[in-house]
DNA sequence: GATTGGCACTCGGTAGTCGTGAGTGCCAGG
DNA sequence: CCTGGCACTCACGACTACCGAGTGCCAATC
């Protein structure tokens, strides 16, 4: 029981500090929660508890905040998801519903994790290797020249321009079209890539020149692993809330947030919608950003997870909240995506 | 000549503000400028400028900085475009001529622009308006469901998921698709837009409620003033050296950042390749954003613009580089979109 | 009339001092 | 095992003093 009071106490300074941004001491703690024992037992067990390296004061003499090893054991053991607000769950989906493409669902999404957080959002873009070819378009830009457009599961568009050889009379395009959507549609990515690879001997000597250079540009297109990296950022307003003035400057988190690889990597594996990664601190796989955690989820229709999504905070952010807040999004996103 | 000094003052007081960021002064003055009079002779130029609005002290004892009207009297007069520097040039061909669609060319322009200039770039998307129709494209989704992909001119694609009434086979399908592609391909958005409202009345009843399903897709994707809305920001980390520390809090600035439309109001009408925008501080059609400058043009094939780009710094910016920086990027940007 | 050196004055910023109070660790008694 | 008491630490704010860059003005000079 002794020991029960002693995360009853860490859990107490935790969201104080959350609330407060200030150091913690024994006195305002007995006096904002019910603990039932006197300040100078909960010193005790700070005491403890700085020993077991999970708080820490910031000066000799000053109030306790948490480490990062202790809002880890906050998030694993002493915390459950917060149920959203009525209201949050109704603009979560009236908000998503409105969009009208994939770039303004990711967008909206974006917008939505970080005024429902407070932090910075991050939606990753449907990944190419998981999602399966809707169509192949052709359409005829010049006489020697063509857009080459692929259409995915997803949502996403890719578009290239194709220089092909010699001039191409309508006729010809429709069948490389259809010979095309034949080969790949309904395949995923790295199967179609496969399948395209082999089409230019199945054809007519005269129109394997015209057919390389388009399986090359969408073999490429399919295997672009620059387009894989897209992200959108959001919410880095909220970047000014987050050392209240002290401790972290802000340049190499704005400078971060601009690197969209990094993010991808904050962001870690598209993992299962219903697994939340949360990383705390000195967790986070990026040195440099300061005191910051990371929380992350998957989403995607099915149990299969497309892309990542998540926030970015300080430490002391409100992990209950945040958790919350993310799943519910990828939830619902991903209900937005197995609709269309 | 004494008012030839004057303005050499001014120009001078403009160059070493925004070179050091700090308060001149008339010793320092007369020290890194070779002015050949004395401090009590610059002081008392100073005291003229300062008479005539175009210079302040911050405190009573302290140097002086140019006022909104100083810098906007420097960039009408005293400043000429600095040239860029040869490795600057090239970095704008390479970097730029490496792009693969439309959404990297502006992303590649932005992380130019926030690059070359150290400030924060705002690119605009090509304007729907403007834009002519390349190609509509029907896929079927499934029995009753088709996506309709609306390509143009300027490399812009806008697609609408449409439910249509009766389940549709391949070759209706490829009817709609020629009749549609018939009606507008080639046409400015404007005009396709009321070619279509006519379409429908052309056809056999039977296919009519399609048909006007899809017209009102495409014309609502045409007339989407949200997609008209679309702009990039890059270099958002260099607003940490906006205030050195004092001053301007950076959150409104990230907030207003996030506020696609209030950006699109900064980059101002969209002006041709040749004018370059130039807004001061107040000037800045925008209260709430602290003391800010914009520096903006227009870019497109030929000499009419389709979209704008610029970039938002501090009032103490250095503007000859600024505007060199903008132009070059403006007018790369406008071949590469020539070529494509 | 323009320029200049001299001079008194202003005032923001830095450094030093001091008191206050929240918070701690430890200990002895319940 | 808990608690009240007590001495100690130390960040922070208030206050003061000082310094120096910069100014405005004026009389002398070119």
């Amino acid at each position: 029981m002794v020991e029960d009071r002693k995360l009853a106490v860490l859990r107490a300074i935790v969201e104080d500090y959350v609330a407060t941004h200030e150091p913690v001491g024994s006195k305002s703690l007995v006096e904002r929660h019910q603990l039932g024992v006197s300040p100078a037992t909960v010193r005790n067990d700070m005491a403890a508890l700085e020993e077991e390296g999970l708080i820490a004061q910031p000066h000799t003499s000053a109030g306790r905040i948490p480490t990062d090893k202790g809002y880890r054991l906050f998030v694993d053991r002493l915390s459950q998801l917060k149920p959203l607000r009525p209201a949050e769950r109704r603009a979560i989906t009236t908000f998503l519903e409105g969009a009208v493409d994939l770039d303004d669902v990711v967008q909206r999404s974006v917008r939505l994790l970080a005024q429902l957080t407070r932090q910075v959002a991050i939606v990753q873009y449907p990944t190419l290797s998981r999602s399966t070819v809707r169509h192949v378009e052709l359409v005829t830009l010049s006489s020697s020249r063509l857009l080459v457009i692929l259409i995915l599961s997803t949502g996403r568009i890719e578009q290239r321009v194709v220089e092909v050889p010699d001039s191409l009379h309508d006729e010809r395009v429709a069948g490389f079209r259809t010979l095309l959507n034949r080969a790949v549609m309904g395949e995923r990515i790295a199967d179609a890539a496969e399948r395209l690879a082999d089409l230019p001997e199945d054809v007519e000597p005269a129109g394997r020149p015209v057919l390389s250079a388009l399986v090359a540009a969408l073999v490429e297109a399919m295997s672009d692993h620059r387009s894989d990296e897209r992200v959108m950022v959001g919410g880095t307003a909220n970047l000014t809330r987050f050392g209240d003035g002290f401790e972290v400057s802000i340049q190499p988190l704005l400078e971060a947030l601009e690197e969209h690889v990094l993010l991808l990597k904050l962001l870690g594996e598209a993992s299962s919608p219903a697994t939340l990664t949360v990383r705390i601190g000195s967790e986070v796989p990026y040195e440099g950003l300061g005191a910051t955690s990371v929380v992350a989820t998957g989403y995607g229709p099915g149990a299969e997870a497309l892309a990542n999504l998540g926030v970015l905070g300080p430490t002391r952010m409100d992990y209950p909240g945040a958790m919350a807040s993310v799943r519910a999004v990828a939830q619902y996103l991903s209900k937005i995506l197995d609709e269309s």
